[in-house]
DNA sequence: CTGAAAGCGCTTACAG
DNA sequence: CTGAAAGCGCTTACAG
């Protein structure tokens, strides 16, 4: 079952291969070829069921119409979510998608960029677990096309799109403390290091710090986190030295939260409030509903991909130092909210 | 910045472009190459940065190293978790994964399945849209290694990884029959034809026919199911004509029943039970916890993931026709048992 | 308006 | 043990 190749159709109707491949990528009329010619090379396509042969194509070119995505775990609903879009956004402009998932491992990063520049992919949006990004600077600098989602690099002149991960943290901890809650405790990732995570921490403490109150941060595997969200709670329930709030990072975190407090009988939020950064598809209408950071994630993706269009293209100004960072939403729901029945929450 | 070519390190090294691949390649022994040059080969792929061009890699052997997976929608959690697990069978093995929603469009199906194939992909896994695959059945007939997932075609010689559907229908009907709810909705995927929603329904409703128990089916279009949903409950509030039992055929569907009841106060269990196939990470903590059907994923993709590897080295027989059919599990919870107190579901 | 030729970067018989 | 050559299937100056 050998596929029909470009030669194979010149063959058959007659022609150059030259003019067979013009025709096919629409460049007949740009070459003056006569609508006779067109026709009969076009029939004879549709006939034979000529596709062209994208390795080579790329081989030729050196454009792979493919784009990688490069983040931590593809099947967390925040970046399936991203995934989804933005294989939209390239769908649209004639891209596919390849991705990769790192477990937050640098070592799996470095090596799925590798593999993906090795395959001629065309840019690579990657939300990094690196620390110090100097391969990622290099190949910024070297005119490859790559921007930072989700996760950035102060310091570092990557194009990016991000949230503004600090203000989320500080409408969280303001919301609590106006709700009267002082001792709270946060549920954080590691590597704690991570752009977002460290905002989110960052501006959630020093909320609290500024009503001269301290906050303790606990640090979370990303590999075993469900457990070790449940030891917390085992360990402080019997310490007796429970937290009257937890704000859990991501959505991993406080869907692990939810499934401790549900174990060890924890009412939210009667015995402790629970706030958190992300949306889940269930947090307005599960019982308690549950306050969260609601990222835009629609437009993160749509900046995300024009900037790499934009470096792609290469048009406009490059500017490799471009952030750009996007407001997120609080919403106030019950898991957060003092209490007004004996159920420890409301009624619907 | 042009990248390092084979040819660059062969002049560097001052040997033949062929050397230089057989090197690179690990086939140095296998032709007898002195350990030497060997050496001298090496050190200067180190010292000057090279990797093979995958691109032309492909062009030339025909391979690429590449898996495609194209399901309905990458950001369902279900497809988000098929989609983690085979990426890492894949990674095992050194592909790497190109990924395509359809939205369950059946010319977007087939567009995709072009796209990759002429991308070279090695093989795809696909969770098809499709009625009648004459595609596919060619496609497979011509040797392209394709396997199915989640979703088959029973009188179509495709091998193909799915699981029990129709035994988890029946095990929900039964299991609602015996809690004594007599008066069930399907709430059903347009378009019904596709294998995993027809078979859980007829085992559904085959269940209670047998107890001489009508079901209503009712099939809520892909693309505007939450709104679909909710319009549901309305009329049927309005009419007074209310189900004692619902059945969501999938996680989308579940949720957006747990949405809807939300919505209009509908209390599970007290006012309706609910159940549905999928699990999500917050049915077994959720208030209630909801019963489901618990799909085997990591077997899924694992069978399906072998199957394919089966038709692109083509050891062992090639069975075209085999369909590998995994058993599921019933998560009895409390969205569907009678109830206990006055709070419409159990305490924990 | 159309074609012959070069070449993208590899791998792999083939020859020695 | 090693190299020259062909060729995978395209695209694109270049020539006419």
């Amino acid at each position: 079952m050998k596929k029909v190749t470009l030669n194979d159709i010149a063959k058959k109707v007659g022609v150059s291969k030259t003019l067979v491949s013009l025709v096919v990528n629409g460049k007949a009329r740009g070459y003056g070829i006569s609508g006779q010619t067109c026709d009969k090379v076009m029939a004879a396509v549709r006939a034979y069921g000529y596709n062209p042969n994208q390795t080579a194509r790329s081989l030729r070119t050196g454009m792979s119409n493919t784009l990688g995505l490069i983040v931590s775990d593809i099947s967390n609903n925040f970046y399936a979510s991203l995934a989804r879009q933005l294989e939209d956004l390239a769908w649209e402009l004639g891209y596919n998608m390849i991705i990769g998932s790192t477990d937050e491992s640098v070592g799996k990063e470095l090596k799925l960029l590798e593999i993906f520049r090795n395959r001629q992919v065309d840019g690579i949006i990657l939300s990094s677990s690196q620390q110090n990004p100097t391969e990622l600077e290099n190949l910024v600098k070297s005119g490859f096309p790559l921007v930072l989602i989700d996760r950035y690099f102060p310091t570092v002149p990557i194009p990016s799109a991000v949230v503004n991960n600090k203000v989320g943290g500080e409408l969280l901890a303001q919301h609590l403390l106006n709700q009267g809650f002082r001792n709270p405790v946060v549920l954080s990732l590691t590597p704690s290091y991570i752009s977002s995570v460290a905002e989110r921490v960052e501006g959630f403490v020093s909320v609290f710090e500024n009503a001269a109150i301290h906050t303790e941060v606990h640090n979370i595997p990303f590999l075993c986190l469900v457990d070790m969200v449940e030891d917390f709670f085992t360990t402080r329930l019997h310490d007796k030295n429970m937290p009257d709030a937890v704000f859990a990072v991501n959505n991993n975190l406080a869907t692990a939260t939810l499934r401790a407090c549900h174990v060890h009988n924890i009412v939210i939020p009667k015995d402790i409030a629970l706030v958190c950064f992300d949306e889940l598809p269930y947090f307005d209408f599960s019982k308690p509903s549950i306050t969260s950071i609601r990222q835009p994630v629609a437009e993160l993706c749509s900046v995300a991909f024009s900037l790499l269009q934009g470096q792609i293209t290469n048009n406009g100004e490059t500017k490799p130092g471009h952030v750009e960072m996007m407001p997120v939403e609080l919403l106030v729901r019950e898991s957060s909210t003092q209490i007004s029945d004996n159920n420890g929450w409301r009624s619907p």
